[in-house]
DNA sequence: GTACCTTCATCATA
DNA sequence: CTATGATGAAGGTA
């Protein structure tokens, strides 16, 4: 997953020290805003009780051959070989485009910057992107701005909602977080080119257009077609290096590796304006010439967002090229253009994985390696899927499905309890909820401790301050990896931030965590918020909105309460989670207040957007020196197969 | 759920 | 150099 980095020249000397150049804002809550969504459907409590899980009993057991073939695609990018990511080398230079390359904030930022090496500090001394990072990207780098755009865009939604102005304003968070960074200079593959954009990975997602501008994927903010002035045989000529495809007009996608895309211009398809033909130029005239020219066009593939169909995920298909070109006449009888791209073959598959998973939620044809429908057998609302594709395996150890935790353990409260009265539902940016005020100032980051409403509270059940306790918003799928055994995967797409599990189970002892240890498999279904870990923090909030002012920017991440718990016996799907070094998924300590005492619980959210069927892993820290019975050092540790660049090698 | 309608930011052209 | 225009956006409203 992070692989690819020093692959453009430029080192831009080292990776990047987030503790350094970065500061980070609590926040008030982990709920993912979304400008619109009502967030919580609220579709009922959970069925009281557990939900046994026979693996070999009941019905639907899956069909009895060996489950095998390719029918599902692999994971986008948990496996990737080194290969896929540096193909690079062959990169027409756009010598010309690059002359008006650079924005106004982006030369002045780069004259103060010029002597700085490696990491830059702007004059405010928080964020900075060197020019070299600018120009041209990498994988951290890439995901530093994603990460930052969203974290800026979520801050704008609370305090937006907070206001309730709500007096006609618009309230389109992208395009001011976008503004905020342009400005600042936090952008980067600033250099057009042809081909594939470092940092950027085949099966990435976005969740805005301006999302593709500011990692460098395509260019422009609205139009279809991004294109670069090359020098050609005797004169400067214009190709085309990346197309979004909307899906909405009339380009027809065949099959997965081909699209029919119409050009731009001419208003065919507007109602109000007299129909005219599409002309030869601009986008149209890049097209034309690399149909001629052959060279590889980047594909962004917009995607209705199903859970969310106001708006529009964007999936960056890879390498394409043009094969054929013609001229076509719409239904209004304007004249239009239609371009044949085809796939690059040997990619790995981004968009295809979509199709992939449309045809197993409508259940048709029945999946290849289905085992169990929902192994919570109605515990969530969501059904949970498990299926093996790659050996004969049939299931996991025997274990009784529970959404939450068992025994959980109480602490006395500080205060006296007093749950917030809010009439309906909470919002993250309202200070008059009590709950929400504890958790501090504004912000979405990872946190020491985060606050949610509970019984005990007037609000609604789905007030938008209980993120942790709405059960499964995502279709979850326990599915056997290669070489980690069991692992746990999401047939959707999802946002950054977004809440994905609980840690269920039964909360244990240390005492009894040291005879797990001495019994062999400690480890084992087991997580500990007394472990170490590192890079505790999540969600890089630069002080780049000055209107918000930092009351608390020293804060202590080491954990209030130690909570073990073990899922061995009782569990969900978190136990299923594998360890990665550079992991897509974080955990959250979450309080709540039920029957007058405090509870404390474990939450999963996801670090960046997560595309359908990659594999959700979360770093499982180091086992804490000066327990455990001592000797843990090598012969607890498992080898980490990760497969990440910053692999430690070992964990447990 | 669709159809407009308003306000957007960017980059290439003029 | 700066202004202008084209443009498969997003969100809200009818």
């Amino acid at each position: 997953m992070e692989e690819g980095l020093a692959q453009n020249s430029v080192p831009p000397s080292g990776p990047i020290d987030k503790s350094r150049i970065l500061d980070v804002k609590p926040m008030r809550s982990l709920i993912p805003v979304f400008p619109m969504s009502p967030q919580a459907p609220a579709s009922g409590q959970y069925p009281s009780g557990f939900s046994p899980f026979f693996p070999f009993g009941g019905p639907q057991q899956g069909s009895s051959g060996a489950p095998r073939g390719g029918a599902i695609p692999a994971p986008i990018q948990a496996y990737r070989s080194p290969v896929g990511a540096g193909e690079g080398g062959t990169s027409m230079d756009g010598s010309s485009g690059r002359k008006n390359a650079a924005s106004r904030s982006a030369r002045s930022a780069a004259k103060r910057n010029k002597k700085a090496v490696g990491v830059p500090v702007d004059a405010s001394g928080l964020v900075g992107i060197s020019p070299a990072q600018r120009e041209d990207g990498s994988r951290e780098v890439v995901h530093l701005i994603m990460t930052t755009f969203d974290a800026i865009r979520r801050r704008i939604c609370q305090l937006d909602d907070a206001k309730e102005l709500s007096s006609g304003s618009i309230k389109r968070s992208d395009l001011k977080a976008c503004n905020t960074l342009m400005s600042k200079g936090i952008r980067t593959n600033l250099r057009k080119r042809v081909g594939a954009v470092p940092g950027v990975e085949i099966g990435d997602i976005f969740y805005f257009r301006m999302e593709l501008c500011i990692v460098g994927l395509h260019a422009p903010s609205m139009g279809g077609i991004d294109s670069l002035h090359v020098k050609g045989e005797f004169e400067e000529e214009i190709i085309a290096i990346s197309i979004v495809s909307s899906g909405e007009y009339d380009d027809e996608a065949e099959d997965n590796d081909v699209i029919i895309y119409t050009g731009q211009g001419g208003n065919f398809n507007k109602k109000d304006k007299h129909v005219t033909d599409q002309k030869l130029e601009r986008g149209n005239l890049a097209l034309d010439r690399s149909s001629r020219q052959r060279n590889e066009v980047r594909v962004i593939r917009g995607i209705r967002d199903g859970a969310n169909p106001n708006s529009k995920i964007y999936v960056y298909d890879g390498l394409y090229k043009i094969q054929d070109s013609w001229v076509d006449r719409a239904k209004s009888g304007g004249g239009v253009f239609k371009y044949k791209l085809v796939r690059v073959p040997g990619q790995p598959s981004a968009f295809a994985v979509w199709k992939s998973v449309q045809k197993f939620k409508s259940g048709f044809p029945s999946r290849t390696g289905l085992i169990i429908g929902d192994l919570s057998s109605g515990a969530e609302s969501i059904p949970v899927s498990l299926v093996n594709d790659v050996d004969n395996v049939k299931a996991p150890a025997y274990f009784t499905y529970f959404h939450s935790l068992r025994h959980p353990k109480s602490f006395s409260l500080m205060q006296p309890s007093h749950g917030c009265s809010c009439g309906k539902s909470c919002v993250p940016g309202d200070l008059n909820c009590s709950c929400i005020r504890r958790n501090g100032s504004i912000l979405v980051s990872r946190r020491p401790l985060i606050h949610e409403c509970g019984p005990t509270c007037q609000c609604f059940p789905n007030c938008k301050n209980r993120a942790s306790q709405t059960g499964l918003k995502h279709h979850m799928e326990v599915f056997k990896t290669k070489d980690r055994g069991w692992g746990l995967r999401s047939l959707d797409p999802i946002r950054a931030g977004s809440f994905i599990c609980e840690y269920a189970g039964e909360v244990i002892d240390q005492a009894r965590l040291n005879q797990l240890a001495k019994e062999g498999d400690a480890n084992e279904y087991v997580f500990d918020t007394t472990r170490i870990y590192e890079e505790f923090k999540w969600n890089y909030e630069p002080r780049l909105l000055e209107e918000v002012s930092t009351n608390d920017s020293t804060e202590d991440y080491t954990m209030p309460y130690p909570l073990i718990i073990s899922a061995k016996n009782v569990g969900n799907v978190a136990r299923f989670m594998n360890h990665s070094c550079s992991p897509n998924v974080f955990w959250q300590p979450i309080l709540y207040e039920e029957n007058n005492q405090s509870f404390l619980h474990v939450a999963f959210f996801a670090i960046s957007h997560i595309p359908p069927m990659t594999e959700l892993t979360y770093d499982y820290g180091i086992a804490s020196s000066g327990h455990a019975g001592g000797s843990r050092d090598s012969k607890g540790k498992k080898r980490c197969l990760c497969g990440s660049s910053k692999c430690r090698g070992s964990f447990g």
